[in-house]
DNA sequence: CTACAAAGTTAGGGTTACTTAACTTATTTG
DNA sequence: CAAATAAGTTAAGTAACCCTAACTTTGTAG
């Protein structure tokens, strides 16, 4: 049986291979999840029991090719439901990550189907990341580059957050940011690796912690 | 703390009490629910605990006034999710309660909210069920009969359907029997309570079972 | 009014998922 | 490379919710 707490698990492991890439430690799930490492160890063992995840004791964690089906079969629920949120009900960005987090455990295939369908079947989700399909298939991401490391002097603009938290969210919009807003690197600062950018002629500094959460492609070199 | 659990005894407690009247049997709840008796005593000294509901042990259960205001909290998230999903999303009548059902429990105040201005805040759902206002207020119901209970020859219109399975609801639509169609009563058959009506210029013969179901208001004597 | 059936409750036990505390393994650093 | 620290695991216990089986109460039919 795969209960909701499971999926949380799952998703939490695809999630934080999906940049870190390879094995996942039980810490960061804990952390992720808010749980006990106690909680993780434990959990490892029974996913792994049924075949959703490769667990080597000590050794870290990833998704069999079960579990990533799975995963892929929760985000497209979470990102259905946020797209679905600010489209037609009209929530704000920073609002629809906990609202979708509540309604995914609880949303048969049938329906999302049917969100999916009254949406037009969309490919990217509000944050910028793209929805998997009925089948599993992640649509073609465009190259992107972290703001992060960006090239002083060129234009790009926005195509992902990597982040969902109301906070950064709020912040952004803002700062009048949204996907697609063109943002041209004037700066870096090596002593903190802070970015200056300007976004719709006003001047704006981003730490590090927040270039890296922002994956921009290039408009012009 | 209220769980999901509890949400629904608490809900099966108000559903089952707003026709019987009165107090409600712990075995008509663990019917409803498909749990045990023991789970719902167990269950019922709980939510006696905690306020909700009047229990006397072997004498039946009754909500308390913050019981019922829950349960109308409950039933304004259901009873809105479901004209949602056949106004929005354009699932039929036999399929939005048990999506419905799922998508309850999660949904915040807020995004209820959310749904019922989306709406234009409407006062009765997809079975003529009056929707509990934010204030917890109930639309007041026009003037209903059992159609198990109406006048030979008159005509009625279809108000309201105190059932919820997919199979009825299936069966209903396949008559071409919605909300507001209208029925005239052709004859009773007192053998087995049954009754013939004509709908759309058909002739209709339900049971007594399903004429119960059936709540009509009079158009013509 | 007794006795029997139906309804309701209690006792004991199982599952899932979590906790803290104690312990083990792995990694880093002087 | 030894010792300290970080990460990971196991053990024992808790809370919610459910079950079956045994028992008690209630209501009713003879």
């Amino acid at each position: 049986m795969v209960t909701i707490p499971k999926e949380d698990y799952i998703k939490a492991v695809f999630t934080i291979s999906f940049n870190g890439n390879g094995k996942v430690s039980t810490k960061d799930i804990s952390e992720k999840l808010e749980v006990s490492n106690a909680a993780t160890s434990e959990m490892a063992r029974k996913l792994s029991l049924q075949g959703l995840i490769n667990y080597e004791k000590y050794k870290g964690i990833s998704l069999t090719a079960k579990g990533e089906k799975l995963a892929l079969k929760i985000l497209r629920r979470h990102r259905l439901w946020e797209l679905f949120l600010i489209q037609i009900l009209g929530l704000s960005w920073s609002e629809v990550h906990d609202q979708a987090e509540r309604l995914e455990h609880h949303t048969t295939e049938f329906l999302i189907d049917k969100i999916d369908e009254h949406l037009g079947f969309p490919e990217f989700d509000p944050h910028g990341h793209p929805i998997p399909r009925k089948n599993g298939q992640l649509p073609k991401q465009p190259e992107v580059t972290a703001l992060s490391e960006a090239k002083i002097g060129s234009s790009y603009k926005l195509v992902c957050v990597k982040d969902e938290s109301k906070e950064l969210m709020d912040y952004l919009t803002s700062i009048g940011l949204q996907l697609h807003t063109e943002i041209r690197l004037i700066n870096k600062l090596s002593f903190d690796d802070s970015v200056f950018v300007q976004i719709n002629k006003k001047q704006i500094s981003f730490s590090k912690k927040i270039a890296d959460k922002l994956s921009v492609s290039v408009i012009k070199n």
